[in-house]
DNA sequence: CGACCAATTTGGTCTTACCAATTTTTTAAG
DNA sequence: CTTAAAAAATTGGTAAGACCAAATTGGTCG
């Protein structure tokens, strides 16, 4: 955002933790827009813009009266980032839940991928997954090609919905991941599985393969996050017993 | 939205109709906020507070130095919602995607209920599930209850991040489709199928039938839809030609 | 033609001010 | 003392004017 460096932009920001960690209540009233400004040392103008993105991202509600906090369950997709920033340890069950619904809309749109590619995009995915095949030693080597194939694959199905959806969720999460530095390990032999149903997927147009391919590819990056973090935990217990 | 009548508002759905009906390109330059202001005959203040939405939204960017469009492919799906309004009869395409990332969602959403429900939520399924059966006669009639299902099941699965999407997904689309008055025409043959699955997911504690039977029902009124509108424009043709 | 520099434009912010609606407090009546 | 009505204070909505720093623009010079 180009405001991130703005007054507007720290305001809305301090004010949206302090409403994730509930130091602000659901149905709670916020200050006023003056009391605001004078706790930031910064004009109403820069406090009302603050608000305005903190109701559009349907965590208050501003009315003549005062502006009062919503049940984060009314929220959008946009407080989930903020939401995982909070702890240094992201919430597990959040995390899966991303790649859950992510998973799922991916595969979704390999299914429309690879139904409604032309021979042209065949060719494309074709090469993306011989790049997959070469660099799939591990987990980060991989991601490279695998999200240039994720690319490929909504730029060919076409369907603006899901392609907004992926926005949302990538832009909320991704940076939280790169600063988890996870690096799940993930199974050869399941990786390999995925491939050659892809590679079998792509050669044959077969759209609900493709769809099972990926749904495995984020299923066995779910369960193989949730061992890395397991572990984790473990580690921590050590060091802290 | 409280601002909803508010003046910022106003000039916000003014610009978001411009940049999506690409009277504004991507890429090119909004006029000034000075410029603005004039032309809507209102303050800075009230034009900032616009411009600080359609950020938000991902439709434009705001640089010291002017405020540039944004491709669509890079907004957040608050825009979804507009976008379908901008057409008396929306985009078929655009309403056969969300039917297939909602039905993906809420599939997935039945799943982890079905897998985690306590015997008390088992038992609340079981009864909106009756109810459904009761009023089976057609899809309006049967909307309410699938809805009360579809809500039992996002609160027993206690899924964060799904929850939002699909928050954000109804409020871009519900009002679009009550807008259109859309009442398809489902096959009783695959609505009772689909219900008895369900009953049998429920009695069994079944994740991926339940998953199977959501994804049924909601392939099912895509189908449907699209029967319809392709009547509707057979009709059109009809009256034009 | 390209590089450099000054004038202008633009966003970011603050201050002050006024209005209408709501909230709170006070007041008066029962 | 309780309650209802009225007055006062608070709050959001909006406007106008001003200043700064960064970016754009246009002209000039090499």
């Amino acid at each position: 955002m180009a405001s991130a460096n703005s007054i507007s932009c720290e305001i809305a920001t301090n004010l949206r933790t302090d409403i994730l960690k509930q130091r602000y209540l659901s149905g709670e009233r916020l200050p006023s827009e003056r009391d605001l400004a004078s706790r930031f040392d910064a004009s109403r103008g820069a406090v009302r813009e603050a608000l305005s993105q903190l109701e559009q991202s349907g965590l208050i509600e501003i009315q003549p009266g005062g502006a009062r906090v919503k049940p984060i369950e009314a929220a959008s997709i946009s407080v989930l980032g903020p939401l995982m920033a909070l702890n240094e340890i992201p919430d597990t069950a959040l995390v899966d839940q991303f790649l859950q619904a992510f998973g799922a809309l991916s595969a979704l749109t390999a299914r429309e991928a690879i139904n409604h590619a032309s021979d042209e995009d065949m060719n494309r995915l074709r090469q993306i997954v011989v790049s997959l095949n070469r660099q799939a030693k591990d987990f980060e080597t991989m991601q490279p090609p695998w999200r240039e194939f994720l690319k490929a694959l909504v730029e060919i199905a076409d369907t603006l919905v899901v392609h907004l959806i992926s926005n949302d969720l990538r832009a909320q999460f991704v940076e939280q991941m790169v600063r988890l530095g996870l690096s799940p390990e993930l199974r050869k032999q399941t990786v390999n599985e995925v491939l050659s149903s892809l590679k079998r997927a792509i050669a044959n147009r077969d759209g609900d393969l493709a769809h099972a391919a990926v749904q495995k590819y984020f299923d066995e990056v779910r369960g193989a996050v949730h061992k890395m973090v397991d572990s984790r935990h473990g580690a921590q217990r050590k060091l802290v017993g």
